[in-house]
DNA sequence: GTCTATAGGAGGATAGAC
DNA sequence: GTCTATCCTCCTATAGAC
């Protein structure tokens, strides 16, 4: 049994997660922490304070997710194939990609900044180790690594929007393997 | 033309894009187009009712947008770049993509029906344009497809996602350009 | 630290007058 | 068709007792 305040900021990441920040009051929070507006109150200064440490928190979460793909074995190759069809809850959504929406988020530079930080690193990442592949004569080698990564990025974003419209994850899968054909070189 | 009805429904188009369906109120859709309660209420059921309008039109008016593009001048391959690199609002967020982040939208068939349909008719669209483009000998010939359809329209998805994430519009162009330069045939 | 009480405002909708 | 009045709930926060 953990204590109110780490019950707190749990229950506004999943909450961030389902409903996004306008969607999410401090009562419903509460209510899922099983705790009182005054512990609440105690512990932060009001929605916007709860939802900052809760952001950090989920970006902090997400990080070693993507090394573990990303600096796991295997080839260069292998491991951008690995990370973008590591499984996802793809009709739940992105755990930050979602909250991105929200104009509230995006103007706060406390709750936008985490959320940059997790794109922007696994961006550079994905293209250090395509750089990898193209020396290893795995990726085409007249392409530009890191637009590369912002798209392959940008896939994974987009798949999860197209899923969700759709409501299917399929459509989801689609597009990460689409993405993938394309990174090897042609017979 | 400039009846109540129809300022409503564009006024209801306007915020949805801005602040997402939960984030909007019939007030806020009201005071902006100049109508009272009694008015919106009389022609139309309730937000959700308003909001289904709203959608249906905007689902409307992206259509030709995408054709212009797809079904205009050039070579397919040439087609499906000024798709991809044509001028769009990247920061302020793809106007049907944004609402599949709320529950509600993706809950009720009326909503989420139309948004889907503007997806997949564009998946298809490019899918057939690429198939010419690959018949052309412009596009490698051993990728399928559909896959990659859905792979260009997440990169567009997803490049709206990482633009407002990181507030630039480049984020975008990169993530676009990085699809482009995978589609040529390898020189 | 956590509880209850309190409060002004907004959200979403209904009813009846005009 | 549009207006005003009214309703009840939820939102977000503050105050003070325990």
């Amino acid at each position: 049994m953990d204590d109110a305040r780490t019950r707190l900021i749990e229950s506004a990441q999943e909450l961030l997660w389902e409903r996004g920040y306008t969607g999410t009051s401090p009562k419903a929070i509460q209510d899922r922490a099983g705790a009182g507006q005054g512990s609440m109150y105690h512990h932060f200064n009001g929605k916007a304070d709860l939802a900052r440490a809760a952001i950090r928190r989920t970006a902090e979460e997400m990080v070693p997710r993507s090394r573990a793909h990303l600096d796991g074995p295997g080839s260069p190759l292998d491991r951008v194939r690995a990370y973008l069809r590591a499984e996802r809850p793809v009709l739940r959504g992105c755990r930050v990609g979602r909250l991105v929406q929200d104009q509230e988020v995006v103007s706060d530079p406390e709750l936008r900044g985490p959320i940059d930080a997790v794109f922007s690193g696994a961006i550079e990442r994905v293209a250090a180790v395509l750089r990898e592949g193209q020396e290893a004569g795995e990726v085409r080698p007249d392409v530009d690594a890191d637009q590369v990564a912002t798209a392959l990025m940008a896939v994974i974003q987009g798949g999860y929007v197209l899923a969700r419209a759709h409501q299917d994850e399929a459509r989801y899968t689609a597009a990460v393997e689409g993405a993938l054909s394309l990174l090897t070189i042609v017979g």
